[in-house]
DNA sequence: CCTATATTTCGCCACATATAGAACTATAGT
DNA sequence: ACTATAGTTCTATATGTGGCGAAATATAGG
């Protein structure tokens, strides 16, 4: 029961269900969720933890950048719960949105990003 | 996005996982749902509302009681979702207690058990 | 029509959670 | 070693949600 309630509240948020699909076809780090989702870095941080550790998604570090993706070998539990999500939500409009910004963002350098965030 | 995330709110609370086990094989009136999970009537009853608004349940009404059991033709999304449910907490401990619980009290007439609990 | 009662709706409270900003940690580049 | 900085953790706050009891609703049975 606790791992399914984590799977269950940890995909009963707008902004993670957009987290989820954003890095369903490609990795990204979080300056750029960041960039597409549009809240604090801190906000976005805790939004993954949460999905990190429901076993929702996975990540490595490279250098200074961290890089979340989906996870490579997952539960039964957890692949039911992401097929549902991935099926439920492949045409919606906010996502549809979410893909047109993140191809641009994710095709940029994480050096360039971050760069153009701290000018603003 | 609002069907999903309706859907993924009504899974994100343990007693309304609960709910959607005990109706899945078998349809239950209220009462009988009330004395499996030990809820007051008016929490239970918003519990079902929130599954019924998200199609994760239906209901119909027989006399002075409302029954409430799976639905007869869901959605792709719900289907995906319930699946996802009952896949993941077939081995949950709660859920075999609740299932003990449940063949016992959905066993009895609503008469009987009403009566019953008013009693106490 | 009146009473009893199964369920829902409303009003309220306690607790959980989403969010931002500040402080902290770890890593790259000099 | 020092500085800059990507990301996390901590703190505070505002909103959301689960819970119960009381009031409202609807139905059965006389």
């Amino acid at each position: 029961m606790k791992k399914t309630l984590a799977i269950t509240k940890a995909l009963a948020d707008e902004n993670r269900l957009r987290i989820i699909m954003m890095v369903k076809d490609r990795e990204a780090c979080v300056c750029q969720i960041v960039e597409v989702i549009g809240n604090a870095p801190s906000t976005v941080s805790k939004h993954l933890s949460i999905l990190k550790a429901a076993g929702l998604l996975d990540s490595y570090k490279q250098g200074r950048w961290i890089y979340y993706h989906r996870p490579a070998r997952p539960s039964t539990a957890v692949e039911m719960a992401l097929n549902f999500v991935f099926d439920s939500l492949k045409d919606s409009e906010v996502i549809a949105q979410d893909r047109l910004v993140g191809k641009v963002v994710c095709e940029q350098d994480p050096e360039e990003l971050t760069k153009w965030q701290r000018e603003r």
